[in-house]
DNA sequence: TGCAGCGATGAAAGCGTTTACATAGTGGAT
DNA sequence: ATCCACTATGTAAACGCTTTCATCGCTGCA
């Protein structure tokens, strides 16, 4: 900054008004400050400024699983929020590892940004509330007990009586679930399914999974092993719905002819022509854009909390059929 | 930090030992301290200890599109190689944009990251070179004149001869290649592909694309209504083939019975039995870690400037098939 | 008893900014 | 000439840590 200072012949406070492109600076001088940072490479050290100031013009934003294009949509919509309010992005992921996680926020709170986004987490609402103690927080599409932080959610219990009135219109009864592994949520979507199976007087039947392609595929082996295996399955994302459908189309089991499948989430690979999977269609831009503006109001100084609530949307396609009596 | 070492009753000196869990600390008082800042969620100031050494332990890295899963495999891998080495990631996309990019990487520039990683970024080789100069840089998947750092890449050559091979061998003549944009990549998978066809007497038909699901969609359609379509496709990468065939399917035209379609970096998408995509494979994983690697050499002092080159390998699924004769 | 080595201390400088403040020079309007 | 608004300057403190250095008390060993 001296250097810079020195060769413009100006003094440093100027070159740091100029930095922050303050009004209060002739246009003469700011093109010549700035004609000479760029000639020297200059860059304002984030570290020192945030130190100086407290602030990061940053927020950290940590997806539970990059791989997931949900999770990346969420992002490209808190980019543009992010973007339009001056501020930065940074991101990181957990690696569906709980450790990973932990980890990851342990990062972005070290680097104090200033506030945190934290797209479906899965550590305890416990972990989590404590986080938000520390910055400002909002947390998306798990529900739990939250205290001094923003939430914005997806109706499970509509989504899961979108997909059961779908498959039981279409004849099914034996219709499983392959549930995602979200504690923090208190497995919001596996009981929503379980609560309307049963309303429907229809027995849920549920395994255990984790919301990635692998447990799809797994999923889907294990319940087409059954003495009654299910007409149709509703997978806990798109995600491993994937893997469910290559999982049947391994084992020759035509989709949707001899079963049906759902997803959840309706990301790009749903639409896929080649795919085409019936799925629950969420706003993922929108989600991530509504979160951070959010998180903005919270930064801006905004102390009550907020919950939304998205509508989700059932999107037909054809992956699901009428059921076969077998 | 004063409050921690007050409530722990040691020097402050003391506590920044512990926190960069020096050895010459007695495990008692360690054990005090790290008890003492737990309680009173204590955390060191990134910022300020960046300041006072100079460094972040921590990587950048700019993906060319978060939305593409090549890159975030890329991510994974540099994350584990980054995770051994005790550095943390912090990533940011271009959003397929040049000044996204540039954004992204002038951030990572001002946090002062300890090292670039520049995954396929579309700027141009000038400005990237003198982005390296501002820090230990690695770049991958972009073919340029490097000044100053390191670069993996894929040998393009090879990878457009094994698909026209590929396709040659099937009977295809008329092959059409939807390419993508990377200016400093120089076009090489554009040429190699025009390269090989001249190579075996045929006419390379190639349209401008760009490494997304849109442009293989529209690039599908272009294609399709031309006087004499081509038999077989070669797009860009994954994604323009997924675009691709949902515009064949949209148009009713059988894959690969009618047109084959082939990709190029063998994401997790190409390998959903659905889709189930011809394309060249890469090692993605590898490569952001072995990049990562390369990077950490980097900042560790290694001065001379690396290339690798990585080989492709066809992997043939279902989307190609025999030419007809029409 | 003396000495080495270890663990800890306290003080102080430094990292690169921002910010507040007091001061000063330059026109232009009155 | 006088005054004001505007732009610029110089200084100094502050941000929260690391790092160095001289010092010190303690323990155990020769």
């Amino acid at each position: 900054m001296d250097d810079v200072a020195a060769k413009a012949g100006v003094s440093r406070a100027l070159v740091s008004l100029v930095m922050r492109d303050s009004p209060r600076v002739s246009s003469h001088n700011r093109e010549k400050v700035l004609a000479v940072a760029a000639d020297l490479g200059y860059r304002p050290n984030m570290a020192a400024r945030n130190l100086a100031t407290g602030e990061t013009k940053t927020i950290g934003v940590m997806l539970n699983d990059i791989h997931n294009p949900f999770f990346t949509a969420i992002a490209e919509g808190a980019s543009t929020a992010a973007g339009e309010a001056g501020m930065q992005l940074v991101m990181s992921s957990g690696w569906l590892r709980e450790a990973g996680e932990t980890e990851a926020i342990e990062m972005l709170l070290g680097m104090r940004t200033d506030g945190l986004l934290l797209a479906s987490p899965r550590l305890s609402d416990v972990t989590i509330n404590e986080f938000a103690t520390q910055a400002p927080t909002v947390i998306l599409g798990v529900w739990g007990r939250w205290e001094n932080l923003d939430s914005i959610n997806n109706d499970e219990q509509h989504g899961a009586e979108l997909i059961v009135d779908h498959l039981v219109g279409l004849g099914h009864t034996r219709i499983a679930h392959i549930a995602g592994n979200l504690p923090a949520g208190g497995q919001q979507r596996r009981a929503a399914f379980a609560e309307a199976m049963v309303a429907r007087g229809l027995a849920p039947i549920i395994i255990d999974g984790d919301f990635n392609e692998e447990s799809g595929y797994e999923g889907a082996g294990v319940l087409m092993s059954l003495n009654e295996p299910p007409t149709a399955i509703f997978a806990g994302n798109d995600l491993s719905a994937i893997g469910v459908l290559s999982r049947l189309h391994e084992m020759g089991i035509r989709v949707p002819d001899d079963v049906s499948v759902v997803g959840y989430d309706d990301t790009n690979i749903a639409g896929i022509s080649a795919v085409s999977l019936t799925t629950v269609h969420q706003p993922r831009e929108e989600i991530g854009f509504i979160a951070t503006q959010m998180l903005l109001e919270r930064i801006a100084g905004r102390t009550d909390d907020r919950h939304e609530d998205l509508e989700p949307r059932l999107v037909v396609r054809q992956t699901t059929g009428p059921a076969t009596n077998s």
